[in-house]
RNA sequence: GGGCUUGUAGCUCAACUGGAUAGAGUACCGGCCUUCGAAGCCGUUGGUUGCAGGUUCGAAUCCUGCCAGGCCCA
């Protein structure tokens, strides 16, 4: 049940009735204050500007025609024209009862799926992954977990970086450390230190950077050798991600890989047909697409460049071809690609020369969702000192480790193995929240000690919640199947908390929703948190085990708790953070 | 130089896309553990939403011009 869709579909047809035209949006919002009611129709004032009627008695028109029986126990008119309307706690009471009954706890699924591929994580496989992957990383997971919660297709793709010049240096590195008996998994086993070596060699080395340079020009001729070497370091390298993606429980499999070199065979063939649907153009011995539409105030077009003069290929002929396998050979209704900020002119200036090219049908939602860059403590950009990016895998160590210090201390009667397992799931936990609850868009600014927090509006508070609830069960002695099948008359909303909790449990969808078309996980880790923190306020207000409360309290309490928790639950694993039973 | 983007409490962020008195966390201060789990709860303090105009019943949100940071492209 999506709440602001049902009481939408309501008003319309109060409008409609009141002679609005059709298309009007009745905007509905949950109400700001709680004298407002439970939710307000704001959509009347908008529409009667553009009549130019009066709002107030347009609203009233409206009003009159709103069939709200058994939904809402009032609605009334308020201010230049907001329309409050204020739930039926029995209404409720049904909504929540049929909620908990349900595996998907009233989700619905998407009435006609979309075939969505998502590109994210994409690290470059000459380089460990570092803490500038994380965002990419977590926060595709988790859209792609809440798209195909509501039931859409999805294919992951992993645009991983496995081609590129600065292969044929390390190429050239790797090739040499074989040849003095190193173990591959050995020589690689520090990707970032390999790096650097083979820099230095590259700078300094008499003979190297021609080596390095034939190296390229072999690898792209398909030579058997520096292909199989070529192989064998992005294996290893890939391996590498793995680890990462597993410790981060992200759900990325090998599978999902699709990376540049992928495309490598299709280059040729996207430049020759850019050139004879005449879109792009030979300027300076390079081809080359002027495109208008992206033009500036003086009427210069934007350039994107599609082979170089000397017939190398870039980024945006991958990108092209990368446009035309989604949407013919994987049917997607949706492309999203989750990248950093500083590429979003690129990803425009595909989409409009893919649109162009007949890459991409208009009837394709082509969603380049740009993040913040990374920014360190200063607030100015997180330089390399020395070139010493923080690892990912080191951040993550660290968290779960702090978690473990911390953990021992508050639970001195858990043995080891329990204080690690609770360890892994808090401070992963905590290092995801800290990263998906923030805004996509602003700037990110790196920071151990908020990163790391247990305290506040972090993933251990949500995690605690779930715990305390767990806990209320242990002894409440009652069957789970009397909460799930319980009769809604049973349901009682009756304080003020358990009216804000009702609320906001059935806000779910809504959520989901929101999420998903504007792929903003911080808008799930904002409606969690509130969550937890209504049901803690619940839980202080409104006994449920104690000895004065009847056993229909109790068993109505203990309902909420339980679709707290599930919701909860649920909701946490879409973000990718796990709950325990105690911790 | 051109383009994109950001600017909200000391700090980190919200504000459901133009709605009513801009909200949380953190930090600070004051309460609450003889028990449904204190990783918690309740309360206090903290704001000229970068600045100046404009659009209208109504602006943090839209428009224009500045200022500042960041990024991208010559």
């Amino acid at each position: 049940m999506n709440i602001s869709k049902f009481l939408s579909a309501k008003v319309s047809l109060a409008m409609d009735a009141a002679g609005l035209p059709t298309e009007t949006n009745p905007v509905i919002a949950p109400s700001a204050r709680p004298q407002f009611g439970d939710y307000q129709a704001n959509g009347v004032m908008s529409a009667a500007k553009k009549l130019k009627t009066n709002p107030r008695e347009l609203a009233a028109k409206v009003v009159q025609h709103l069939d709200l029986d058994g939904v809402a126990t009032k609605i009334e008119l308020a201010g230049p024209g907001f329309i409050n309307i204020h739930l039926d706690e029995k209404w409720l009471s049904l909504q929540l009862a049929s909620a908990v009954s349900d595996e998907k706890l009233g989700v619905t699924e998407r009435e006609v799926p979309q075939t969505v591929v998502v590109d994210y994580s994409a690290p470059n496989l000459a380089k460990e992954m570092h803490v500038g992957h994380l965002r990419s990383t977590i926060i595709g997971d988790a859209v792609v977990r809440a798209l195909e919660f509501r039931g859409d297709k999805v294919i992951r793709q992993n645009h991983m970086g496995d081609w590129g010049t600065q292969f044929g240096m390390l190429l050239t590195h790797f090739s040499d450390e074989l040849a003095s008996n190193e173990v591959a998994e050995t020589a690689l086993s520090d990707l970032e230190n390999f790096y650097r070596e083979a820099k230095i060699r590259f700078d300094t080395e008499d003979g190297f950077s021609d080596r390095a340079r034939e190296n390229v020009v072999k690898l792209q001729s398909g030579d058997a050798y520096s292909t199989a070497l070529w192989q064998q370091f992005i294996d290893i390298s890939i391996a590498h991600s793995e680890e990462v993606y597993r410790k981060l429980n992200v759900t990325l499999a090998r599978s999902d890989i699709m990376g540049e070199s992928a495309y490598n065979h299709d280059l040729p063939a996207v430049v020759n047909e850019l050139m004879m649907k005449g879109i792009g153009e030979e300027s300076d011995s390079a081809k080359v697409v002027f495109i208008d539409e992206l033009a500036n105030k003086a009427g210069d077009p934007s350039v994107l460049i599609i082979q170089k003069s000397g017939g190398g290929y870039l980024y945006a002929t991958t990108d092209l071809s990368a446009c035309r396998y989604r949407s013919h050979d994987l049917k997607a209704d949706r492309i999203i690609i989750f990248t950093d900020a500083r590429q979003t002119l690129h990803f425009n200036q595909i989409e409009v020369v893919a649109r162009q090219a007949g890459f991409l049908p208009e009837s394709v939602a082509y969603d380049h969702c740009p993040f913040g860059m990374m920014m360190g403590e200063d607030g100015k950009p997180f330089k390399t000192r020395d070139g010493g990016t923080i690892k990912l895998i080191g951040l993550l160590d660290e968290a779960v480790s702090r978690a473990s210090d911390l953990v021992a201390v508050k639970n001195p009667e858990y043995d080891s193995e329990e204080i690690r397992k609770i360890a892994i799931k808090v401070g992963i936990g905590a290092v995801k929240y800290a990263d998906l609850s923030k805004n996509r868009t602003s700037d990110y600014i790196f920071n151990w000690k908020s990163m790391l927090s247990f305290e506040g509006a972090t993933a251990p508070y949500l995690q605690y919640a779930y715990s305390r609830i767990q806990s209320i069960f242990l002894k409440a002695n009652v069957e789970i199947a009397n909460c799930t099948n319980i009769e809604s008359d049973k349901l009682k909303i009756i304080e003020l908390q358990e009216k804000r909790l009702a609320l906001q449990l059935l806000q779910f969808e809504d959520v989901l929703d929101a999420m998903t078309n504007e792929c903003a996980p911080n808008l799930l880790c904002n409606y969690l948190y509130e969550l937890a923190s209504l049901y803690m306020s619940f839980y202080e207000a409104c006994p449920i085990l104690k000895d004065d409360v009847s056993d229909e309290i109790k068993l109505s309490r203990l309902t909420l708790c339980l679709l707290v928790s599930r919701t909860l639950k649920q909701g946490l694993e879409l973000l990718g953070i796990e709950v325990m039973e105690r911790m």
